[in-house]
DNA sequence: GATTTCTTTTTAAAAATTTTAAAAAGATTG
DNA sequence: CAATCTTTTTAAAATTTTTAAAAAGAAATC
């Protein structure tokens, strides 16, 4: 009878999911959803109810017939979730409700990935934010990392950072510290996730999210899932072999995209324009030391300083470059430009489009659009959550 | 009524399938491959035994326990598959019957796809055929066809060859014309799906299979199946921006992987180094008129001809760099080579290895191994039977 | 403006399918 | 060579889906 047991509480975690992304649902579109028959959803909505995690709202307008029950989480069913989103040099945690709202406000802390002991750092950082939020720790549901290197989310290895002395996978070994549920994905892959769920890739099927930040990530939604390729290292969109530069990357190889399409590189060059004297508002914005290089860049970008602007520009004609390489072999519907850099939106679109043009056949460019998100910092953290809710079981 | 008949009628025909693609197999087999249960296994098998289609052949080996009891398809359920492949100038046909034997041998006209009635043409060619061949027509389940061009297998239109004035799409105005059912797709996607169902990719999910032939096509196998893209145009291989060369591609773009890779341009650099009085045994080879250029050429690779080895090395090194891409993005567990030009295999090898190596970051390369086909010729045609097969319910 | 027809949702009974458990047949091991 | 493990097959119990019918509105018609 356990297989039985365990294919319901996978239901009723199932329609709790769906709650989570939905936010309200109707038995019908439960029942559409999970592909499973309606008296069955019934029973398990009951039972959901019955158990206090679920709540009936009361009829919502009719789409031409009977009108529908509506069901939604209780807000008073509590369970929290702590989202942790890395960079190689700073790490933003926060925790979320099953609403998507902030319960702790987000914190941040300087931590240098590469470093020894940086996981250690990390378990005391999230730890110490646990503790500052007051929750009760048996009502927290887990814990949900993302961060940049080559992880491989189903074995919970990052084989770049964190490395951890034990025989154990990073995962099983923050799990273990922090006794709780712990589930870690690149970077990239969680703001594809983020969009899937939450964003600009939401009921699509194949759509290509660019995380246009430090380096040029792709997570890439095939079939309305995301995928991750054989050994879960899908979507090396930055190291692809592009550039008419010779330029060394920092792979080891030449000709990358991210030689010359990284916010890294982008900002190195802004330096140099602020070294060699060209007039650019970069020069006085550069002195504010509250904000990195990096952030008075995209300012300076929005704010249409030329120099700036010229910079972004031969970037984003590079990435268009590689993303017409990608309409060719994925022919998605959509590709969502996200991550810090999108915040340079329109900016950023003229260039790209260009490129697409030029390296484009037609008739397949136009099936694909090109859109930006509207999901800004808070992807990372978001879909670092429901990485956690995706693996929960409510018990 | 009508649906539940219908899902025990799909349940018949996947366990067909099966054993069209496996030859044979046990209850517990076909359960794990259908993802029924047992009980309901043995229940349709039975059906399908007292119909007359399966034959309960006896025990098989044991692998560890009780020998289970091994099924086929009844030889003496004779239906049989029209398969068609096409290219822009010569088209195949063959008849086989489920047990992929040819019951009437490959059958070729010259046919220029891009001529005016040439959808007319195919149609004549293939009654002929059938009537050469002498077999009922209830007993055929109808006709698979590949052929090159921007094809939506779903849609059954094939949007660069063979219009038809009709407002109905090409694999409708076959299928009424020759009263039969008809399914087309794209020559790259079934060789393919040929790799998947009968070759090497058999039993595996993520599969990226390049078809070196007049073009350089690519079919890709994702979690186990045959990623189309959202419009049916993934794939678009060759028309990736890459080439150093600005040679002018036919699709319009300039420096498209088409452009140094695919056998027709590697015919006539052959062509001219004749011209050019280079000392190659294809000055003689070309004298026989009886074997097309592209062969002559691929058997003087064969045969060692160093000029011609230089023009293959030269295509293959460009294709590697594309492949070195698609590793970075698709993260395949295998390549496979597949097509006419697969059958210069070991020349082809080492440029296409020393172009993944310079361009490939080795973590990923290596997760990557690559292989050549072992269906020749018969891959598109094997394929295309496949194809009538997997849309037929056996009835 | 009331009545009929068409949608959509919900409930209840019937049918189909899966699970579970047990039996059968053979392999493996000390 | 008996005892234990595997794998397959069969039978009974439990679950899930289908089907059909009822309920609740919306849209259309007279």
């Amino acid at each position: 009878m356990s297989a039985t047991i365990k294919k319901a509480q996978r239901l009723r975690a199932d329609i709790i999911k769906l709650l989570y992304y939905k936010k309200k649902s109707s038995l019908t579109d439960l029942s559409k959803r999970t592909k499973k028959s309606l008296p069955l959803i019934t029973s398990t909505v009951n039972g959901l109810i019955e158990d206090g995690l679920i709540i009936e709202q009361g009829l919502a307008p009719s789409t031409g017939g009977r009108r529908p029950l509506i069901f939604l989480l209780n807000p008073n069913y509590k369970r929290y979730i702590v989202a942790v989103a890395m960079d190689q040099l700073t790490t933003r945690l926060t925790i979320y409700d099953l609403s998507n709202h902030q319960v702790l406000p987000t914190q941040v802390i300087d931590l240098d990935m590469a470093e020894n002991k940086s996981a250690d750092t990390l378990i005391a950082f999230i730890e110490d934010c646990i503790k500052k939020s007051d929750i009760n720790k048996t009502h927290l549901l887990g814990i949900g990392i993302g961060m940049p290197g080559f992880v491989n989310a189903e074995k919970g290895m990052n084989y770049s950072f964190l490395q951890v002395e034990e025989e154990i996978s990073l995962q099983d070994y923050l799990s273990k510290k922090l006794s709780l549920p712990v589930y870690i994905d690149n970077d990239s892959s969680l703001i594809a996730l983020a969009e899937l769920n939450f964003g600009e890739a939401r009921n699509l099927k194949d759509v290509l999210v660019v995380n246009i930040g430090w380096g040029t990530g792709l997570g890439m939604i095939v079939n309305g899932k995301l995928y991750r390729g054989s050994s879960g290292y899908a979507g090396e969109f930055s190291h692809i072999p592009l550039s008419n530069s010779n330029a060394l990357c920092s792979c080891g190889k030449r000709g990358c995209l991210e030689v010359e399409t990284s916010l890294l590189v982008m900002v190195q060059k802004a330096e140099a324009a602020v070294k060699n004297g060209e007039e650019t508002s970069l020069k006085t914005l550069f002195k504010d030391k509250s904000k990195s290089h990096a952030d008075h860049f995209l300012d300076a970008v929005i704010k249409q300083d030329p120099v700036s602007i010229s910079i972004l520009a031969d970037a984003a004609f590079q990435i268009g470059k590689g993303l017409a390489t990608l309409i060719h072999i994925m022919n998605p519907e959509r590709i969502v430009l996200s991550g810090r850099g999108a915040k340079a939106g329109k900016m950023l679109l003229p260039p790209i489009q260009q490129a697409i043009n030029e390296f484009c056949i037609p008739r397949i460019a136009e099936q694909t659009e090109i859109k930006f998100s509207t999901l800004t910092d808070e992807a990372e953290l978001l879909a670092a959550a429901s990485l956690m809710v995706e693996n929960s079981l409510f018990e």
